[in-house]
DNA sequence: TATTGTTATACTCTATAACTATA
DNA sequence: TATAGTTATAGAGTATAACAATA
């Protein structure tokens, strides 16, 4: 099927793909294209995510949801309403909740009640949480690169554009079924 | 307050984005591509992999890891022994009992001892969990297919190759940190 | 009536570590 | 000593649903 894939050694199987054993070789050769591809997208996105994951609670004792909540607020200073950043971050609002009760503890967030409407809270990183913040964004930036470095620019811009058409279509397709 | 729902418009944020929020989103001006890409990434792989455990779970109630061993074990009649299983999903030992017991008290998959070493177990799928799990993986099939067929064929093929040198590089550097 | 945010709850997934029985 | 599998535990992550206050 797809033999030469990369720097070929002698270390595959029978049917081409390296012998290193993950959820992608679970396809078999009567699975279609679109199966394989995504078995293989899967893969790439556990082995990235687990590391930053496990980045991320060692050297910095916090988790990947508190992470990407800091990170949507970094970028809009005035700060969020929680329901915003339930849609950003594509979970229910409960958990939001309780994510910004933590870091709001530790001094990382604070809420702000809003006049216009009191239901409301705005959500914004305290100068503390912006330090904090900065310096979790820098280290992982560095994992980020240092994992993708080796990919040729062909395969970066290849991989960009690919998903950004994956994405609209999944987007498109999901919103579709409500 | 979800007005653009779905076809294209004119609805792009001021950096060229879409304007639905995401994981993206959080991306700044002043991110590098290596981080957009992996948001990018993110994203796609979240969207389709909450689709798939939500459907699993509506239509078969089961989930995700169940549905991965049964397929890492369709692809071999004779069974595999559990330590080959945790490797293949990349989950720790005690993980695959626990997903084996559920199956295994419904009959979808059977321990057997063998003979040449007594602490092994082979699982296998039973003549049931056969019928149950093609049933599962027809569908399974659909809806990636659904998701991908979208896809121009420049962008699929870009997307296998680029990926599986992505998957080679992740695997080698977080392989090399053992 | 609908929405914002909170609370309570339950379940899956996962890693860690201590344990047993073999090898 | 090392390995195969089990058990127990704790925490992450998430969805669901009931609720209060407000719109």
């Amino acid at each position: 099927m797809h033999l030469n894939r990369l720097p070929m050694n002698a270390l595959h199987s029978l049917n081409g793909e390296l012998s290193r054993p993950d959820l992608e070789s679970r396809a078999g050769p009567d699975d279609h294209d679109d199966l394989r591809l995504w078995l293989r997208l899967l893969t790439c996105c556990n082995l990235i995510e687990g590391d930053i994951r496990r980045r991320l609670r060692i050297d910095f004792e916090t988790t990947l949801p508190r992470f990407d909540l800091m990170a949507q607020l970094l970028r809009v200073p005035e700060g969020m309403k929680m329901s915003e950043l339930s849609r950003h971050m594509m979970v229910t609002n409960g958990n939001i909740t309780g994510i910004t009760d933590q870091l709001e503890k530790e001094g990382l967030v604070e809420r702000l009640k809003v006049a216009s409407d009191r239901r409301s809270s705005i959500i914004r990183l305290t100068p503390k949480g912006k330090r904090a913040f900065k310096k979790m964004a820098d280290a992982h930036e560095h994992w980020i690169q240092s994992l993708f470095s080796g990919l040729s620019d062909k395969s970066r811009k290849a991989l960009f554009d690919a998903l950004g058409e994956l994405k609209l279509l999944a987007q498109t397709r999901l919103a579709a079924r409500d």
